[in-house]
DNA sequence: CTTTATTTATATTGATCGTTACAAAATTCA
DNA sequence: TGAATTTTGTAACGATCAATATAAATAAAG
């Protein structure tokens, strides 16, 4: 509803749009990126988008609208490298450290200091008091869940797991080690030093 | 400095304070802890704790100064509960759950709904636009996985994980599930499951 | 060229932000 | 009792918040 069509039509009637709203919008995740959903202006927001507050109203309805669209897609970036990562025909070790590199370049996309990851780095604080944040998290969480679950799952069948091994049981210890990355990159540990705790990890998952 | 000394001495001389430190300080956090630092109000502390803001700018500083007191607070309160969780003379996958049981009591502690972990919920977010808080996140992270590491060291010694096993790297998944189940409990997932996944990852990591 | 449609730029809205000035209130000390 | 000291309650500060009203600008259509 808020979203103009973009498909090129007929030509369209009015002043031609000075933004692009792709663009616009991954600025505008950048911005939230950094300093939080309540923790970044509308201002703050137009200034890294180069938009007018009308504008921005127009192509995204309002800041909460924006902010979900940002957290929906990041959810489809993010899950479609962990899972491409997880789809690589490796050893099961190999690839989980795929997945965990992939994280990790997500998390330190930015230009200044690390970011960490979006949803638990600026999500995870609105969920209690804001339901469709909450419920965007939750469902993402468990999309990362069964994506794990389905590549230990696969290793088990190949053998690559010891008999006993429970897939559902690694890989909440998978994305554990996901989240905690996550959570260390923001606060500050270097790149070298989160490797070696996800390398840590899959040693003690896979045996 | 902003804190006035509070030891009883020769009887103060002026009109007595109608707020208990320790008691606001306490409910700040509460407020800190549901809306995060950028969305909380100083108006809505001075609500929750009933005093007036010259009250508070008296006893805490300012905005920033009281929430990291009340970081600093959890983090006391948060390290205690787990340390004192391991040191109980239990076997390792005992000691482990304890440790989460009691993590999960505090992440449950509220009277609506979850908020998770203090640190996770509402310090990450800030961490990367605010060094105080980052350097306070990054220090406490530490602290736990040292005790874990502890823990471990102590289990492997007495021949309760297998000889090879490397005490640091288990003390990575042990505290990368913690973050786990602190991430879910803001996202609203119910606490039993959260035990379930504690579970899972104690018996993997127990072997 | 005029009309219609759409976006831009600017300015502004009322509300709320963190913080503080100020005076009344309440206590101790002389 | 009166002076000194500290806190309280209220009111207000300028700044900034999310969101909009308005009008100029820019295009296609008639």
């Amino acid at each position: 509803m808020a979203r103009k069509s973009s498909e090129t039509g007929p030509a369209r009637r009015g002043r031609p749009r000075a933004y692009d709203t792709e663009a616009a919008l991954k600025r505008a995740t950048e911005t939230f990126w950094k300093t939080g959903y309540s923790g970044t202006s509308l201002d703050s927001i137009a200034t890294a988008t180069g938009m007018n507050p009308p504008s921005l109203y127009a192509a995204f309805g309002n800041k909460h609208a924006l902010y979900l669209e940002a957290l929906a897609r990041y959810w489809e970036i993010s899950l479609a490298a962990t899972r491409e990562a997880l789809a690589q025909d490796r050893p099961l070790d190999e690839s989980l450290m795929l997945a965990f590199e992939a994280a990790l370049s997500i998390y330190f996309s930015g230009k200044g200091s690390a970011r960490g990851c979006f949803v638990i780095g600026t999500a995870v604080a609105e969920s209690v008091d804001d339901p469709a944040i909450r419920r965007s998290v939750a469902a993402g969480l468990r999309m990362i869940d069964a994506d794990f679950e389905a590549r230990f799952r696969t290793a088990h069948e190949r053998g690559e797991l010891k008999p006993d091994a429970d897939p559902a049981s690694l890989a909440v210890l998978a994305s554990a080690t996901m989240h905690a990355i996550a959570i260390r990159a923001r606060a500050g540990v270097r790149r070298a030093e989160l490797r070696e705790i996800a390398r840590k990890a899959v040693s003690v998952i896979c045996g």
